[in-house]
DNA sequence: CGCTGACCCTGACGGC
DNA sequence: TGCCGTCAGGGTCAGC
C-alpha cells in the first residue's frame, strides 16, 4: 500500500521500536522478493544495534554501525510490529527479531519489495541515481522546469521518474496534476516555469497532508489492523473516473499513460 | 540520452 | 459456481 506517505508513516511507526535495539535474528521464511534476499543478510545483521531508521524516497534504511538494512515495500508490502513468536500468516515472509521481544514483520503478497544490505559508507546502487526528496528544499518548480527541457513524454510520467524527484507515485501524481491544473498528458517540455512552480507546490502539499493523515494510524503498528490512513484522504481524481469533477462537475476522464491509469478533468486541466 | 514495453508476483473483481 | 481476462498504490532493465 505504499506511496511515500505510507512509507514515511511506516518509518515513524517502527522507529521508536527499533532505536537502540539489538537485532537478535533476521528470519527469512521466503527469500523470493524482487531480488532474492541474500544468504549473507541474516548473518550480517545478527547482533547489530539499530542506530537510526531513515527513509530515502520509498526505501527504508535501518542503520547500524556496521552497515544498513535496505528495505522496499514494493506494491503490496508492509512492516508491522508484532510480538516475537507470533504465528506468521500467509505472505509473512520475513521477521526482524529485536532484543525487546518484539519483531518487525514483513508481509508482501506480490513480493515486489526487497531486503538488501548496504555496506557502511556506501550508497547502494539502487539509491545512487535518485532525485531529490519532494519535501526538501532541493525540490522546487525551478528544478522541474530545468530538467524537463526537451522532454516529450507526458508530464505525469516525468514527475513519477525517480531520477527527477523521488516518491511521487500514481495516486499523488494524479492528485497534484489536478490541483495544479495541468493535463497529465501534456509534454513535460511544454509546461511553463510558472506552472512548474505551482506543480512542485502541489506535490509538496498533497504529500504533506497525506503524511499527516497517515499519522493518525501510527498507534496501529502494534496490534491493530494497520489499515493505511490515506483512504480517508479526500481524493479529487484518483479512482473517480466517470464521476463529476469536484471543482466543475465535468465527468472525469481516464487514460493510460506509461501503463498507469491517469484520471483528470478536461475542463480544469490543460 | 530519452522513451517504450516487458517483467517481477499474487489477489480482487467483473463479465460471461 | 467457476473460469478468464484485466487491473492494482512499486521499480528496474533491455533495447530501440
Amino acid at each position: 500500500m505504499p506511496e511515500l506517505p505510507e512509507v514515511e508513516t511506516t518509518r515513524r511507526g517502527v522507529e521508536p521500536h527499533c532505536l537502540g535495539r539489538t537485532v537478535k535474528q533476521l528470519q527469512v521464511r521466503d527469500p523470493r522478493l524482487r531480488w532474492p534476499v541474500p544468504d549473507t543478510l541474516a548473518p550480517a545483521l545478527a547482533g547489530l544495534v539499530i542506530t537510526a531508521v531513515e527513509r530515502r524516497g520509498k526505501y527504508l534504511l535501518f542503520r547500524t554501525e556496521k552497515g544498513s538494512l535496505l528495505v522496499h515495500l514494493g506494491m503490496s508490502g508492509s512492516l508491522r510490529v508484532v510480538a516475537a513468536g507470533a504465528e506468521p500468516g500467509r505472505h509473512d515472509h520475513i521477521d526482524l527479531l529485536l532484543d525487546s521481544g518484539l519483531s518487525l514483520r514483513y508481509h508482501d503478497p506480490r513480493r515486489f519489495g526487497c531486503f538488501l544490505w548496504q555496506a557502511p559508507g556506501e550508497v547502494h546502487p539502487l539509491l545512487a541515481h535518485l532525485g531529490p526528496e519532494p519535501l526538501s528544499e532541493a525540490f522546487d518548480g525551478e528544478l522541474l522546469y530545468r530538467f524537463s527541457r526537451g522532454r516529450r513524454s507526458p508530464v505525469k510520467n516525468f514527475i513519477m521518474d525517480g531520477t527527477v524527484v523521488v516518491g511521487v507515485g500514481n495516486i499523488y501524481a494524479n492528485e497534484a496534476l489536478f490541483l495544479s491544473g495541468i493535463h497529465p498528458g501534456r509534454a513535460a517540455g511544454r509546461v511553463s516555469p510558472a506552472r512548474y512552480l505551482r506543480l512542485a507546490d502541489c506535490i509538496k502539499r498533497v504529500l504533506t497532508s497525506a503524511i499527516e493523515q497517515g499519522g493518525t494510524t501510527l498507534r496501529d503498528f502494534v496490534g491493530g489492523d494497520g489499515k493505511p490512513g490515506y483512504f480517508a484522504q479526500q481524493l479529487y481524481v484518483y479512482g473517480r473516473a466517470g464521476q463529476p469533477c469536484k471543482a466543475c462537475g465535468t465527468p472525469l476522464r481516464e487514460r493510460r499513460l506509461g501503463q498507469r491509469s491517469s484520471v483528470y478533468c478536461v475542463t480544469c486541466q490543460r
